[in-house]
DNA sequence: ACAGGAGTCAAAG
DNA sequence: CTTTGACTCCTGT
């Protein structure tokens, strides 16, 4: 089960089974043909800000990157945290918490957009402006809810 | 063993 | 304000 949709210049390719457990989450130039989960494709349409049922192929992977992966996937919608921070929770250094993000293999999934350095906005593979226009999109719909209150 | 990374901080220019 | 260097620590080779 895979497919791709659109998201600014890019194409977002997702790949999960049949338990709802995503596999791989990649940023494409082309599209991809298939389908996506409801709620990926609601996430991208500002509708949702909860990706359930989706779980990460990550969850529960041993080591520090394990500890890093579940820190950062509780993470809450629209906020960020450093590199530091995270690393200070996982008991490790800064750049092993920058490896830990690169290897992601489900970003969106594991919000690794919501890590940015303490002095700006820090890296994003294959391209940081993706990693803006995320962060961008959250807060936007965390905006448009507090107006409905 | 060892080089290097999506970082951080302080010191120096 | 920008640049440099030391620091740290885990991973792949």
């Amino acid at each position: 089960m895979e497919g791709s949709l659109r998201f600014g210049l890019y194409h977002v390719y997702i790949r999960w089974n049949e338990r709802d457990i995503v596999e791989r989450v990649r940023f494409l130039k082309k599209e991809f043909p298939g389908n996506v989960p409801p709620s990926f494709r609601s996430y991208f349409a500002g509708k949702v800000t909860l990706l359930s049922p989706l779980l990460s192929v990550h969850v529960g992977q041993d080591g520090v990157f394990g500890q890093i992966y579940k820190i950062v996937s509780d993470i809450p919608y629209g906020e960020t945290r450093t590199y530091k921070e995270i690393a200070d929770l996982a008991g490790t250094g800064a750049r092993v918490v920058g490896m830990a993000m690169k290897r992601n293999l489900t970003p969106i999934i594991i919000p690794c957009h919501r890590v940015v350095s303490s002095d700006g906005i820090g890296g994003f593979t294959p391209d940081v402006q993706i990693k803006k226009d995320l962060l961008d999109l959250e807060k936007k719909v965390l905006k448009r809810l507090e107006n409905l209150n």
